[in-house]
DNA sequence: GTCGTTTACGGGGATCGTAATAATA
DNA sequence: TATTATTACGATCCCCGTAAACGAC
């Protein structure tokens, strides 16, 4: 299991359907999406949405599954951003003099 | 970024060196542990970790970042828990007596 | 010279996209 | 018939492992 495959989950999810997620959300195909979610599926060992003709719809399994997705993924992305701010954190007053230089100079470099 | 990378930093971070991580936890190679962790570093933007002689040692940036992950890989364990208990509460009937018997025969076979 | 990390390179596996198939309303 | 998901099939890309190189003690 990869973020890849929680990412797609949760699109697919918040779409109701593999075409609209693979088309609109993730920009890709329904091949590669559907193949994603049932790997997924078969790690966990349960189905998570029942496939039909009108889309696709959470199982109970998937009610309760999305919730962590969603957590999961969004830890993640905080993660990286505290790890940025700790590393601005260690070398603040240079960073702060050379952002002011650059954006000086470039308003005459670009007419 | 992929759950895999965090995983590998988790175990690097743990044993302070891309060689002992590779061999004993991971069962992979240094080469392959090094680009994984540099790949993070470069998506996140800022070095996690210094490489020395002696192994490596965390960034005021990989301290931040190793909670986080961890918490991550954490939750993501536990989302797949959830789901199967979910899709095994669909069918509880089964379930709850087999657990019943089981108690019930294990204090007679533990003196 | 030894230990640890990095770079170079070739091979293998996984993923992707297109096209064809199945199923349902 | 139209919409959706699945299967089949090549091709491509990413990742891995081996081998060589670099650096520091």
């Amino acid at each position: 299991m990869e973020l890849r495959h929680l990412r797609y989950f949760i699109a697919v999810a918040e779409e109701g359907s593999l075409t609209l997620a693979a088309e609109k959300r993730l920009h890709t195909t329904q091949p590669s999406l559907g193949r994603q979610i049932r790997a997924l599926e078969d790690e966990i060992g349960t189905k998570l949405m029942t496939r039909s003709v009108q889309g696709v719809e959470l199982t109970a399994a998937g009610k309760a599954f999305l919730d962590h997705a969603r957590l999961v993924v969004t830890q993640a992305e905080a993660g990286k951003e505290v790890a940025r701010r700790a590393a601005q954190a260690a070398k603040p007053s240079l960073a702060v003099g050379l952002s002011l230089r650059v954006f000086a100079t470039r308003r005459h470099a670009h007419p």
